[in-house]
DNA sequence: GTGTTTGCAAATATTTTGCAGTAAG
DNA sequence: CTTACTGCAAAATATTTGCAAACAC
């Protein structure tokens, strides 16, 4: 989704278009690294002087309620953040911890699975994948 | 594992044999609830009166690095501890968090799937499914 | 102009660390 | 008796909140 599709919706949604609010969507936007809040605030304090983590911790709360972003829990100490909403796994390096998609890949029968095998009523899953990526791997110095 | 047990792997490791070590390992063996450093903490400070957080810490930390306990991010704002180290999804309630384990799934052939899928040396694997327990689904208010 | 948002600073929550006293072996 | 461990308190880290000034509309 655009930039002008975010302003949009914000508008929709009676919420104001405010730069710092299209700046970190776009940010998100045109990244594969699956940033933190902290990751976000340095990639765009530069551009941005006045930015604070608040606003970056503000406008990531919008964006996911808006369900336009997702948050994943790889296991550090902070979430990280991913504007491709669409439900897909996830791999995570052990040693540099790197968190690529894993596009390719057709999971979403598990719901389903899920869904006979307990009383929950499923909705949505989060699926991780932990070894070492291409750059790690073979590099002796274990996890 | 029993807390027999436990005490032969401390001592083989160098590690001391105390009452705090054995009743934190205890208490996770015996509980299907997936508790929070901070729910452990509560749930032993009664019978263990000056038990403190630290010590609760330091052993989990301990627990996890002798592959005893596995740690799990299912997306609060702290982790929650299995003692059941084999690798198995967990089934979460967006309403009132309960975490339970899906014990009859196999999906251990997903990590041989995922890595031909990707460069990576796939060596585990964390799977979340998110929805409504029975004691939660039917009851109105969402998420 | 009105009402929301920003960004600072303070507050809260979670986890880690330093260290003196305590307990295990 | 020696060394590791506990538990307190302080520090470090991550996140949330209150509020005055600034900005969107």
């Amino acid at each position: 989704m655009s930039i002008e599709d975010l302003s949009i919706i914000l508008k929709e949604k009676g919420f104001k278009v405010t730069p710092q609010r299209l700046a970190i969507y776009d940010m998100l936007k045109n990244t594969k690294s699956h940033p933190s809040i902290d990751m976000i605030y340095n990639s765009l304090k530069d551009n941005f002087p006045t930015m604070s983590l608040a606003t970056v911790y503000k406008t990531v709360d919008m964006l996911k309620k808006l369900n336009l972003v997702q948050e994943l829990n790889v296991g550090e100490g902070s979430f990280r953040y991913d504007a491709n909403v669409a439900s897909h796994p996830h791999v995570i390096c052990y040693k540099c911890h790197r968190v690529d998609d894993l596009e390719d890949a057709d999971f979403d029968d598990l719901i389903e699975k899920v869904n006979k095998l307990t009383d929950y009523d499923i909705k949505n899953q989060k699926l991780y994948f932990y070894g070492y990526c291409p750059q790690c791997k073979g590099k002796d110095t274990a996890k």
